[in-house]
DNA sequence: ACAGGCTGTTACCGTGAGGTAACCCGTATG
DNA sequence: CATACGGGTTACCTCACGGTAACAGCCTGT
């Protein structure tokens, strides 16, 4: 049943077996044996790889953090208004969470909220996101504070319609949404007043 | 030390210690004798008035959604215009998490995502606070799933704005930030074109 | 005064999960 | 043909946690 694999990419399969497997039931119900079994391989094999569960899980969401990251500062630096920056970017991290939805459920499926270690990667790509959000702010008169509050509020408002978005499997098209919402983004970014 | 109480007294003193040390260390990470020497009693004092964990834990969160969205749409109902709504509704929103912080660790603090039972509930009260921002679009041209997908935007716009507020201890002023996410908010729905 | 019913506690069980030691076997190499 | 190495397996340990008997003291009603 299972096929003897080199090092290397038994390794990758394991990544990708373990992203699978977190995506659907959560690092907490995800069992280093299901993930084994997923693989068609046993237990020690994932130990020769990955010395413990939380490092296995804190590499497949350093990778998926700095992929969603790196996607949209590649889409936004082909901007060259801020207007098309908010465009491109819901564009990205739309078209991201379309195509890599697994990696996507890893990243919002909790269990880390209240882990520091995995709460950290997750908060610092939030963080770099809503701090491009922030410079895009134009209205004087707001601390840096605010603008970093109002960051994460635009990138709590992808998250809220991503994850309502794929839990509704709506047939909603995606770039299309990403359209309406970088509308509501923009025009609301220029509505707030100190 | 423990000082004996009446069944009504001890159940409610167990239900507030319990939304403590769920939303400090998560459901899968609080167990119930974490709980049960929090509340100076030993585990199966727990047992006598919650049949398990999960029971106790989904009745915690029935009351938070409740009471939240009770706030909510009790703020509402007092505007007179869909631009009052918006101010009253994130208002109120926001004081709740200000003055309920523990209650708001519960409920997005993740653990239930790739849970039904628990997610259950939490997306029945974004979806109705979801359906209330659907209602204030103006917008024509939008179908009802699109209308859905963009309240739960905005709903994830004051989570996000909120989580990050209470994670950076944000000295900034929360009815301030009320108001001036209830403006992105307001002035970006009016902004999203078909 | 004493019986019954609450409110608690001590001590335990079963299970499942993370992690590991010891062994197995096909294959390339001398 | 022997041997060493790398990829895989079986079987196990440990421990924490959910959950449960069985028992113990106080307080009340008669």
């Amino acid at each position: 049943m299972s096929t003897r694999l080199p090092a290397a990419r038994r390794r990758r399969q394991l990544l990708d077996v373990a992203l699978r497997v977190f995506a659907e039931r959560g690092f907490h119900d995800a069992s280093m044996n299901d993930i084994a079994i997923a693989a068609g391989v046993t237990k020690p094999v994932l130990y020769q790889h990955f010395t413990s569960k939380r490092e296995l899980f804190a590499e497949l969401l350093t990778d998926v953090g700095r992929d969603l990251q790196e996607a949209i500062t590649k889409a936004v630096t082909a901007a060259t208004t801020p207007r098309e920056m908010v465009e491109l970017g819901f564009t990205a991290y739309f078209s991201y969470v379309d195509q890599h939805r697994d990696a996507f459920q890893l990243f919002y499926g909790g269990s880390m909220a209240r882990d520091e270690e995995f709460a950290e990667v997750v908060n610092q790509t939030e963080t770099a996101v809503a701090g491009l959000v922030a410079g895009l702010i134009e209205i004087e008169g707001l601390s840096p504070g605010q603008r970093q509050v109002l960051g994460h509020g635009v990138v709590g408002l992808i998250e809220g319609a991503s994850i309502h978005w794929l839990r509704s499997n709506s047939d909603a098209d995606p770039t299309t949404l990403a359209r309406q919402l970088a509308d509501l983004a923009w025009r609301g970014l220029r509505g707030v007043h100190p």
